[in-house]
DNA sequence: CTGATATGACCTTTGAGTAAGTTACCACGA
DNA sequence: TCGTGGTAACTTACTCAAAGGTCATATCAG
């Protein structure tokens, strides 16, 4: 029987690896893990479901995959950042500044470590909050150090100026999401403004 | 043939609606609308689907009750608060002060319109859009108020400052489900107090 | 010829939605 | 007071479609 699209088409694995994980980490960015389907992704790689499971094994271990490439890239980015000697705002204001250039391409990549709809239990939830945890506890360390110079030291009060912290990042990657022609270097500035704007016209 | 189960447990129809719409306002809050199925509302309900394909005609219908029912309590609110006279950081504050005494036993609600797996076209979509433009245009409202206190009126700054303003909203609700022993008066305290440590440990 | 790349056709599970029937309540006439 | 019929409340047992996952097989490069 004749299959006129079976067989080879001289494409090695790593590179069609890289590719489906291009293509899944938009969809699953953009769409969330439970809208997305494998079939959507195989559809716009332009190649079948089983090469998909043969290579990543499962919808799991797909999303799996795209974590680890990632929050590798995520994480690093913001380590490397709170290795600096910026304190306070000017820390947010550099983490922000490294998260906007390392995401230009692509800013829905941070939404993976944020998606409600994947499973909160089995092994992707472990990579899930392997590197939620590693951020997170960037961002409380950064807090921390904000609230102690105005001489706040509640757990509590930290944990949920953290979260705000982690929202405001959460919103301006959506909003980036949704104006895709700015740059990071004009989502920057932006920042700035509204920052001046916040702490100028008031107080 | 005898079904033990079968026939009427004596509940009026709109004490079952009201009771089917809490649990489906929570479970839809708090798991998102593709994660949730119909027949796991129903078992918390102690009653069988087809009882609230009868009430509701569809999932989409009965998200949708949920919606109407939550969205006109949220905007209630907020236009109420916006007819006040408070500007700027003020208002804001004033309104979380409302939305925190709102939402006091429910914090989900919130999350019904921003919910990104529900479906993005069809009568959801309008009715979400309903309500989310309501909350947005007095979001926009206040945050344009805000920033011309600043002097600075570029559309695209109050656009993304607006998405950051609701973004912060959205994490305190979010912390808030996860702390449900804290009143609303204390999440609001907690609130003014990280905004004493934004404006006081910097700038 | 062997192994890597690749696929069509299937199986299976899950969840939305429905058909058809069962039971309890209640108004009303005798 | 006692049937009795109509309606509202309710369920069991299904259908159907979508999506995760698998199997056997086909093609091509070296």
């Amino acid at each position: 029987m004749v299959r006129p699209n079976a067989g080879t088409k001289g494409v090695p694995r790593l590179d069609r690896e890289t590719q489906i994980l291009d293509i899944a980490s938009e969809q699953f960015g953009t769409q969330g893990f439970a809208a997305t389907s494998v079939a959507a992704i195989a559809d716009k790689a332009g190649i079948s479901k089983p090469l998909i499971y043969n290579y990543f094994g499962s919808k799991e271990g797909l999303y799996e995959a795209c974590l680890d490439r990632g929050g590798a890239l995520l994480a690093d980015e913001i380590e490397q950042i709170a290795r600096g000697d910026a304190v306070g705002i000017e820390r947010g204001m550099a983490t922000l500044a490294g998260m906007f250039a390392l995401l230009e391409p692509q800013p829905y990549l941070w939404r993976l470590f944020f998606d409600a709809t994947a499973p909160s239990t089995g092994s992707i939830a472990d990579a899930v909050a392997l590197y939620a945890e590693r951020i997170d506890k960037l961002a409380d360390e950064g807090v921390t150090e904000l609230m102690s110079l105005a001489g706040n030291d509640d757990p509590l009060d930290i944990s949920a100026m953290t979260a705000v912290w982690l929202g405001i990042v959460d919103s301006l990657m959506n909003w980036w999401m949704e104006h895709p022609d700015e740059s990071a270097e004009q989502m920057m500035e932006r920042c700035l403004r509204l920052l001046t704007a916040l702490f100028g016209g008031n107080e």
